[in-house]
DNA sequence: TAAAAATGTAAAGTTTTATTTACTTTTATA
DNA sequence: TATAAAAGTAAATAAAACTTTACATTTTTA
């Protein structure tokens, strides 16, 4: 799995300590996420979507089946 | 969070088992899920989403924020 | 209507997500 | 080029997802 939060967190200008305040979540969550160390549940991906203004699907990337 | 996977199933006609199979989980997975008694990890939601050919956005609905 | 299949429930155990704290390294800014 | 802010890393802990087993109840079908 990859995704594209560092790019879309980049792309609002926000820092992982104010992106993981607007989801709820401590800083290490959001550094995790990004650094595919592992597989948020779907509620922090909707949230992720819904803040970036992109489906699951585009913010998250299963790699192959 | 509520979620369409209990219709979507039926939609398919497939039984819980069958389903925790094709996504390589088990049966009190998906039973867990169907009873909202917790929260997916994205990958699942989106084997799910793509199985049941719906938008992750559709197929889980976070109550409210 | 009896048997089988499917679903519901529950508890104990494992694995993984997520938190907290703390410290180091990198990047931005005064 | 110091200083501060941001990001990387790591370890101990807590919380939640998920598994396994086992059995009860409901629904389907022979």
């Amino acid at each position: 799995m990859k995704n594209l939060v560092k790019v879309e967190r980049a792309r609002l200008d926000m820092t992982q300590a104010e992106l993981a305040k607007e989801l709820g979540v401590s800083r290490q969550t959001i550094h995790a996420i990004e650094k595919d160390k592992f597989n948020p549940s779907v509620t922090l991906a909707l949230k992720m979507g819904r803040l970036f203004n992109l489906p699951v699907e585009e913010l998250f990337i299963i790699d192959e089946d």
